[in-house]
DNA sequence: ACCTATTTTTGAAACGTTTGTTTCTTAAAT
DNA sequence: ATTTAAGAAACAAACGTTTCAAAAATAGGT
């Protein structure tokens, strides 16, 4: 990333031309004026829908305006109104693999939005990499500079770079699926208890009595809500819940895996180099869930293809359900049965708040509403299980 | 979206101290030039490292400039320079989501060499979503409005973006993975006929004589690329192939599936409602390759669930090997081999030819280096293999 | 010493907006 | 008819840079 010269040497007219191209010189304000025979301050006035201008001379400015196709200059607007029409959205470095798709997803989101609503708002969102252990970030810079309206976090954001935005009077949002929300900040939240607990008694409803879960004891905040709402759901179901089937190893798709292991062996690890029949063996001879929730789509992937390699048959055997309705969900085989979390309605939520705070309004943290289990086929009713299940 | 009222009445005492806070005024290139005695042309000189400031003085502004943390304000700077200081990265919303993601994972690295090139460039990269059938887009409008001064594009461009492109002179590259290259265009490429001469020949050399092949048909100019390295590494291993075996319904993880199906079964189509029991008998009793290439993870994950589906064992029965490394590859049970594919590379060779061709110079369309197999679980030697395979 | 080249430095005019203030219309009220 | 007030439109000064053209300082010959 050396070579990065940014510098224009003597470059005006050749800029003014831009290299090799025809290159219309865009018309401005000033031109738009001239050709109504009106002052550019009036043509400003209708841009920005103020007071002041009579009917006549409005219509008259607009036609010419769009017959002109004429587009304003964000850097001098910007210079002038000290914005730079950009929102950054901040996701750190060090998130799991699967959460950064997942927050791409949500800025995806947002870029469409702000895309197709041109030209009524020209923001443009700008995705920043930080990570957790910079002193003095990238972000903070931007701040300083005044050069980002607001901002988008997902997760949370270093006490430094809270302070930077607190310091510049710059809003910001965060969306924070699965972490414990900073009172202070406006959030966007996901209720993940609620979610918990109605894949479990989705579950339970289908007459499941021996379910484990596989959760993310990484996440404290997200472990100990998604626990709390399959707990409720058993409770309520009046079924019994087995510790060694709660199983919170899983930091990632490869902790799943295991806590599926251990689930299927009955606690015990399995020993290094144990071979595999005599796993398979030590499985099938103990009890085992007809069904586990995992807290998240990926961990049911890793989970199913486990209970798969021990010999049970997914559903018919074990069902599984999982949370967020990822793209690939659909496509597995079998197509995997979840709680779908909305990128489009988090981004939405998150996006009108932000706005309005740039507009100098305020904003409140909500929570999002939970939406329903997408049937698939990963799950199948217990009493429609290929063989009777003795625990 | 309607609420985003971007105009600011009356705000100029309000917008000087933004809202509610301290916001210290940050520094102009003025009064960098008051404290040292000398003229703001001085400064900006210094600032963009021009000819013709003595030694002393471009010192003494030096350090003048990092004590007072100066930080140049991008919007008047582009107001002159008449550029905008982002380029812009289109992804196609059509895009599969598998690809998205990997798209995205591009950006990712771009974001990240931009920020941690601060502050010697200060360029952003904002994604921007285009649907394939908008016949006056928002691109050709930010383009027009010289509000990016490059554009990074995934598999390619609409025909009036490229117009508009080349009628402004705004310089773009084409980072097109498995796409037909415009020879026009400056294109950044992979060579997925070696990548897939690459994985086969290494699924021979461990001894396996019935390969399949999953490819994506979908895509004509990938699948037959990677057809061909298919066939000319069966083909100088001595190998035969067999029609059957040589799939490209896939053009999503569904379809991957689908064809490890018709693999399975003989190229029989399983009917509709045909029991499970059945299509397995009817697999098992036929013939069955030992190892199967996918040209993508994601086509490895489902195949593999299919085979599994069947009653065979991975890798201990049919082997497995795609290509990307997605990060899921190594957490998926069994860990799948593969060939990986470096979005920072491909990062790294489209931002350098882009910031040459935005700095007035030329550049030229490159394929990237292909690399080698990362073996892990998901392959097995032929002679290891569990049972004797009869075709 | 002076005149000329050369190197440094500076003044000031842009770039395209927004917006506070002033000026000009026009109509209503006296 | 004259004054007043409100409403429209225009002027012009910013915003913070870059860069042309010109001035000032320095150095290099005679």
């Amino acid at each position: 990333m050396s070579g990065y010269d940014v510098s224009n040497n003597g470059a005006n007219s050749e800029s003014n031309a831009r290299r090799g191209g025809k290159g219309a010189a865009p018309a401005t304000i000033r031109d738009i004026a001239r050709l109504c025979g009106v002052s550019s301050a009036t043509v400003s006035y209708v841009l920005n829908d103020k007071y002041g201008v009579s009917d006549a001379v409005r219509a008259r400015v607009k036609a010419v305006l769009d017959s002109e196709g004429y587009a304003q200059n964000l850097r001098a607007k910007g210079l002038k109104t000290r914005r730079s029409y950009a929102v950054h959205a901040v996701i750190r470095k060090e998130a799991a693999p699967a959460c950064k798709a997942f927050y791409f997803g949500v800025i995806a989101c947002i870029a469409e939005r702000l895309s197709s609503a041109l030209p009524e708002s020209t923001y443009s969102v700008v995705p920043v990499f930080q990570s957790d252990d910079e002193s003095d970030d990238t972000l903070s810079g931007l701040i300083r500079n005044g050069d980002t309206d607001g901002v988008i976090a997902f997760q949370g954001l270093m006490p430094n770079t809270v302070g930077a935005l607190e310091g510049q009077g710059v809003p910001y949002v965060i969306i924070n699926p699965g972490f414990e929300a900073d009172p202070r900040a406006v959030s966007v939240k996901i209720d993940f208890e609620e979610l918990s607990y109605r894949a479990t008694s989705y579950i339970a409803s289908l007459g499941h009595a021996d379910i484990a879960f596989i959760g993310m004891r990484r996440l404290p905040f997200f472990f100990s809500a998604t626990k709390r709402g399959f707990r409720r759901a058993l409770r309520e179901n009046g079924l019994t819940e087995r510790r060694e089937w709660i199983r919170g190893e899983a930091d990632c798709a490869e902790g799943a895996a295991d806590a599926m292991r251990r689930i299927l062996t009955g606690g015990i690890k399995a020993e290094r180099g144990m071979a595999r029949e005599q796993e398979r063996g030590m499985a099938r001879a103990g009890a085992y869930p007809t069904a586990v929730f995992c807290t998240q789509d990926n961990f049911a992937f890793s989970a199913m293809s486990v209970a798969r390699g021990f010999g049970y048959r997914v559903p018919e055997d074990i069902s599984f359900v999982g949370i967020d309705d990822v793209p690939e969900a659909k496509y597995i085989e079998p197509a995997l049965t979840t709680i779908p979390i909305s990128p489009q309605t988090l981004a939405d939520e998150a996006m009108g708040r932000l706005f309005a705070m740039i507009d100098g309004g305020q904003a409140k943290s909500v929570t999002v509403e939970s939406m329903d289990v997408i049937e698939r086929k990963s799950v199948c009713p217990r009493e429609y299980m290929a063989t009777s299940h003795a625990v």
